[in-house]
DNA sequence: TTGTATGCGTTATCAG
DNA sequence: CTGATAACGCATACAA
């Protein structure tokens, strides 16, 4: 490993002037001695020492995401399709502009802040987090932060989200939904908090819009870790007579769902539709496809970074609440009850 | 931030023993400074700088984990279902203990080098990497490597492989094919290098054991990222008529082929049969359900850091080639062809 | 048992 | 245009 001290020791210069070289401040440095540092930089490949910049400077060029895991759904929650779409453009916007991304997926709030001061980490990506995290995080980490999927009240302290215009695709699924004549819709959610809460009230107003009410006892929701058990399933399997769609809060849910009811020999979307929402690679490998939500995952993670990107480099914007778009994805899990549609056509 | 200076300026005592305490070095610290000392670090919650330790210490605590992407399949490699699997165990692991950890996904082995040295990484994992990268980059970083799922020719430095029962696993699959009467049996693979010539070894050692031979034009290599293509899928949709099976060298693969043969009225498996290999969650999802060869990615992941851990403090070990055991997993998608088996067992 | 001094690799200040 | 020197936070050899 080659240090800037050995090509000044070698050139019999000082360190001062090799760092000028490396930083391309030139107007400061001869011609010829650029060249010559130069020249020896290159022969021998010299790489920075990043600690020893993060001590100097202050600042790391490590952009830290945090992820609260709920062991759930998946083992790890880096393996959920949604999370990995997510963290992988994360991870190739951070690159491109010449950062380094350390992640850090835990439920202990505290744990992350140690791991964040202890890099000195320059800017801080939140995914999943609480809203008391947050605020204990940043009573700690006071440099920039930018949020993905939260739903914090917003009033407390200013902050940057990145979300999702989940109400409006609740909203426009749910439509869809009415105007090919379903009436009886299950609505399927994790909890009632955050993304699927709001995803609700979306659903909730299209319903109003239309001139109809939610009833209550309609809004199932299942206990995140239960919905693989039986018994959870079973129950949904009982109140599915009731319904000729279930609409889920996610294509996860979605998707083990129909393979459990379609198992039992309910036919899909004949017997009951199904919605989802996230349009994940599953929605459309599993068959029939799913009728979803899409969003752009990719762009979700590219904002957070541009983001926060902004921040460090003190950019001025006003964006504090950024919504991605959503879109409507018709698929084959639905049923039309109206008889107006073609009938013949499968693949709209 | 509190520094261990201004704990010692506090205290009216020195950096030496305030370190000292840090290091539990509390052999050569009286008690009563001892609890003085802990009292503080824990008032104004003391957290090292990291920085400042690797440049002391010549370690950085920090694990590197190399992928190099093909962006073939998926928009980024970290969305692919069995990476993201694998990273999430090898991040699970690394925090555990006490590590850090830090993502390239690249495919650019100058760059990798780069990141590697700049932060001193004391250990690094390399997933996907070719030959001549991995000798590229050990002239460069000398510090322990382990590599996963790579077919380097052991020969030429000493190294640690985490691999799997590749082999074994298509062989144990043809058996199973062969057994069920089939005889024009398709081997799908992405390439001839690495896993996948592997993969078809066993395939081909399996026809050879029960006394048939491999016809060289049963081999379908698909070039990665032609798989979506209608082209490709459409000239494999042609040649399907030949064979009574296919032999994916993935679940991805199989799973794609699967709803474009279907929604295409192929009936499987009464038409053709399909397997895998992997055990991913979509084969779990996909209708009929796959049979597949499944392999513990969370095990490998865990297992390379091991390794690697052992490596970095110095604990002796022999193992070189760790082999990752293999399962046959009978699901839905194979036909039985001998009419021997019960007919009206459908999930066996 | 405690303190002093030095160095890790880099950047920044300031003087020449 | 160039260089000497201090500083970042920490660990450690050595002194006291």
């Amino acid at each position: 490993m080659v240090t800037i001290k050995n090509i000044a020791d070698m050139l019999g210069i000082s360190t001062t002037t090799v760092s000028n070289v490396i930083h391309g401040k030139t107007g400061e440095v001869s011609q010829q001695t650029v060249e010559r540092v130069e020249k020896l930089l290159a022969k021998y490949d010299y790489v920075p020492n990043n600690s020893a910049r993060s001590l100097t400077q202050n600042r790391s060029n490590i952009i830290g995401l945090a992820l609260r895991g709920r062991k759930d759904k998946y083992e790890n929650i880096i393996a959920d399709p949604f999370f990995s779409e997510l963290i992988g453009s994360i991870e190739a916007k951070i690159r491109s502009q010449g950062y380094f991304m350390m992640i850090y997926s835990s439920d202990d709030i505290g744990e992350l802040i140690r791991n964040v001061l202890t890099w000195n980490v320059d800017g801080l990506i939140l995914i999943g987090m609480l809203h008391d995290d947050f605020i204990r995080l940043k009573s700690r980490y006071n440099k920039p932060t930018v949020l993905i999927d939260s739903y914090a009240p917003r009033d407390i302290m200013n902050y940057v989200n990145v979300g999702l215009e989940d109400e409006k695709g609740t909203y426009d699924m749910t439509c869809h939904l009415l105007k090919l004549g379903h009436r009886r819709i299950a609505f399927l959610a994790d909890n009632m908090e955050g993304v699927d809460y709001v995803r609700y009230l979306g659903h909730q107003k299209a319903f109003l819009d239309n001139g109809l009410k939610v009833r209550e006892e309609d809004l199932l929701i299942i206990r995140p870790g239960m919905l693989e058990r039986e018994s959870s399933m079973e129950e949904l399997y009982h109140r599915s007579k009731d319904y000729t769609a279930f609409m889920c809060c996610s294509d996860y849910y979605a998707v083990t769902l129909m393979n459990y009811f379609s198992d039992r020999g309910v036919k899909i979307p004949q017997d009951l539709s199904f919605t989802g929402f996230d349009d994940i690679l599953l929605a459309r490998v599993i068959r029939p496809a799913l009728t979803t939500v899409y969003q752009d995952i990719t762009k979700k993670g590219q904002l957070a970074v541009e983001y926060l990107l902004k921040m460090i480099h003190g950019i001025e914007f006003t964006e504090r609440d950024i919504k991605v778009p959503v879109e409507l994805v018709i698929r084959d899990s639905v049923k039309s009850l109206t008889k107006i549609e073609e009938p013949g056509l499968k693949n709209p």
